[in-house]
DNA sequence: TTTATTGTTCAGTATGTACTGAACGTTATA
DNA sequence: TATAACGTTCAGTACATACTGAACAATAAA
């Protein structure tokens, strides 16, 4: 079974584990592995066709891929069909996710420091400090690769 | 219900669902959560107890934490349980894992470009080196934040 | 009009896995 | 010995969600 599976399809399949493991679904990494291999664009009609997948996953997928910045919407003339092609920065916007995702836990973590209620001894507040810390380089060093 | 809710159940139980997004168990973000806050060491049978989960999945996830680098095995003099404590650089692991899994995708878009039945074409070669090279600066990044 | 095509939405399923609780081996204590 | 406490493992469940396929609205073509 995997000895038959040529480079492409493996390239395929890897790049929709590596969707899996970012928490995005499987047929999300596979549409935008067709896309870097095939370029495009492409209809909508022909991604659920060539890679064999429901409708209804080529539109929430398709989506979703718009949302993150990765596909974008294109206009073929004379054609009222969807067609889609690889953003100019495809990637820019996953490290905005990143960010976004980091500086949504340092308010997490501020929230609960400027807690009238709290009463948090010292050590507390230097470990939330630390995490904060660490969020904070993490932030700079994601919008220095920007 | 959720006003109710002090601010510290508040940030357990976000940095429960941060947990979730990064693909991790829910209890292991509140683990996590619980060792800042109320820093260490604490026994495994603390961590059950004061967190109310099963002792199958305090083992489960303190290991799982112990091995992201996140907490360190204490010996506690004269008691032969387990302890923990947070580790001294607790997240610099957590790049680290971030930076190999950008590597596992790196290593996948060679193979394919390496294979020699592929024959891609110029444009997808381009593609192929684009993607790459994100992952590249991006991977910078992250170690210059360590 | 009708008919066809397109994309979205949504109910139903299939599937993966987090979590529990019990059984187990191990080691200290009595 | 026996008993108790500890941590791990594992079968069973509960639950979340990815995915499908059908129904639907919107638009174009006939």
């Amino acid at each position: 079974m995997y000895a038959l599976m040529d480079s492409i399809e493996r390239f395929i399949e890897q790049m929709a584990n590596h969707a899996e493991a970012d928490g995005l679904p499987r047929i999300s990494g596979r549409i935008m592995a067709y896309f870097v291999i095939n370029g495009g664009p492409f209809s909508f009609s022909e991604i659920a066709d060539n890679l064999g997948i429901s409708r209804g996953s080529a539109s929430t997928n398709t989506r979703l891929l718009r949302d993150l910045g990765i596909l974008e919407r294109y206009q073929k003339p004379g054609s009222r069909q969807d067609y889609y092609v690889l953003a100019v920065q495809p990637y820019q916007r996953l490290l905005k996710g990143y960010i976004e995702r980091m500086e949504s836990s340092i308010n997490n973590i501020k929230q609960l420091v400027d807690a009238p209620e709290a009463e948090l001894p010292t050590a507390t507040l230097e470990r939330l400090a630390a995490l904060e810390g660490f969020y904070h380089t993490a932030i700079e060093s994601t919008q220095v690769a920007l």
